[in-house]
This record gives C-alpha cells, sequence and structure tokens, in this order.
DNA sequence: CGCGTAATGCTACCGTGTGTAACACTACCT
DNA sequence: AGGTAGTGTTACACACGGTAGCATTACGCG
C-alpha cells in the first residue's frame, strides 16, 4: 500500500499507541489491544475497535480472521514507517536533500558527526553482509 | 520557543507553503505573500493574514515593524524544523534510536550506504572546519 | 434447537485544527 | 478630511481523532 511514494497517512496519539502495542506483540485481538491500553488509561472496548478500523482503512494494519476473530498486525515495520515520514520531512523542508537534513540533525544536536560515521560504518557492513538475504518487510 | 524538545506545532499544507516563501525570501510582508502564493492558487489577502498570524502563534514566525508593515521572518531554518520534525519520529517510531532510523532509511532506500557514508565524511570535515565558528541559528 | 455471549458493522457526536473570509478599526498620505 | 493600506477580530465549514452506543451475526452450551 505504501511501497514508496505516498505520504504516511496521519496518526493521532492513541491510534499510534495501538501500532506500538501491535509492533510490540507482532499481533493482537481488539480485546488484547484493549487490555493493553487498559494498563494506563480507560476505554471503551467500541473504541478500540473504532481504532483499529480507521488504522485498517488507512492502510496501516490488516487482519487475519481465526474463526470469527480479527487478529491484527502491523503492515510495516516501525523503521519503514518511520523512514516513509522522513521522506515526507525531507520533500517538505529540505528540498528532497538528504544531506540537508543530516546535516540538520548534526547542527541540532541529534547525533554527532562521530557517531553519524561509525553508524554509517555500521550499516555498510551490514548491507554487505545480507546483500543476496531478503530485506526487512516493507 | 523551541531550542530544543518542543514537539513541532502541525503545520497544514498551505501554512507550509508560506514557510517555504518566507525560508525562500527570507522576509516577507502579508501582501508580498499573498503575490507569490496567488501565482498558483487564489487567495484573499485576508487569509493570507490569519496564516501569517497563526504562524507566529505557533511559535514558527516572528515579524518586525516597518511604519505600519508587518515584515515577517522564519524563526527557524527548514533544515532546523525538519531536525525538530526527525526527532519526533525517532521517538514515535524508533524508540529513541537514531541508529534504527538510519537503518530504515538505508532499508527503504531513501539514501544508500555509500551516500551515507560519503556524507558522513563531508559533515564531519565541515564540522571540524567551523568549529569555533557560531551554529545556523537555532 | 434456541438463547446468551462474544465478536464485528454501522453511525454519531464533540472538540480541535486548517482553510477561508467578511467586517471593524486605525493610521498615514494627499 | 477622506480614501487607502494595513492590521485586529470574529466566524464558519470541513476533516480528523477520540469516544461510544446500538445493530447484527455467529458460535457454543444447555
Amino acid at each position: 500500500m505504501f511501497g514508496k511514494k505516498q505520504p504516511l497517512p496521519s496518526v493521532g496519539p492513541l491510534e499510534n499507541a495501538v501500532m506500538h502495542i501491535l509492533w510490540e506483540r507482532g499481533t493482537a485481538t481488539a480485546d488484547d489491544v484493549r487490555l493493553v491500553l487498559e494498563q494506563s488509561r480507560k476505554v471503551k472496548e467500541s473504541t478500540v475497535r473504532t481504532l483499529l478500523r480507521r488504522l485498517e482503512t488507512k492502510g496501516l494494519i490488516t487482519h487475519d480472521v481465526d474463526g470469527r476473530t480479527f487478529i491484527y498486525r502491523a503492515k510495516l515495520a516501525p523503521q519503514n514507517m518511520a523512514a516513509q515520514a522522513v521522506r515526507g520531512i525531507i520533500e517538505r523542508f529540505c528540498s528532497g536533500s538528504v544531506e540537508a537534513l543530516l546535516a540538520g540533525m548534526v547542527d541540532n544536536e541529534l547525533i554527532t558527526p562521530a557517531k553519524l560515521r561509525e553508524l554509517s560504518q555500521k550499516i555498510s557492513a551490514a548491507e554487505r553482509k545480507s546483500e543476496t538475504s531478503p530485506k526487512t518487510k516493507r
């Protein structure tokens, strides 16, 4: 659904919390989600199902059916959603320049130049090692 | 105002267009902005002023007064706003891990490992060169 | 075999944010 | 002094996110 270019649909805080639950658990039923949410807030079960339905409409999650129960799961790993979001940011703010973004991240101390170099090396190494193996689901 | 941690206020598409105009021109009056916007869309001048006022309320822009005219300008460079946005993304999706984000960017082909290494070098070099000089306004 | 329970489908309401804009007010310049 | 250029105030419609009730359906148990 979001193979490449489409901007990430907007996701509210509660919806985001649901995404995190799915990412952590892998799969979950509506009631599973409600139980987790209930650890920190009070939510009606119908509310949870609305959230799940909306997230599915947005293309962020899917479900399989087990008997009469829906088993939901995220379609994208968080890193991939993050990357999509960053793509949008680069377009919005950096006129498409990844370099400008990295420079801004350094300038704003999200990362140090040293750390950036280190991670670059690490990622290059990892990339070489898995050159022929399948990538993360996207 | 957004020195460090505060999440970036949400900005609509039109508001974003206004930000771009300010970034490109440096400064602009309400009418300047309207003239630029008018190149692609039809906007009432009062609409433009509402946008500018709202952006100022959000802390994204400021104005100086020249006679009775407001001269607006962005408070942050686009790269810095981008960095703030990325900070939010890292928190939301990558549990605070910059590395995970970079990995996701590579995995989603926003950047190649080679390019990433190259930019790391470049940024390190630039950082060293300007170690004692002031950074971009933030 | 029917009924209760567990699950989903549908619909709605409210608050907020964004786009849009009219109208009011004020201070110059001519 | 009056018109014009500029800002301040206020409002409305629409979309989205959070919240939730009510309808519907399908098992499983007695």
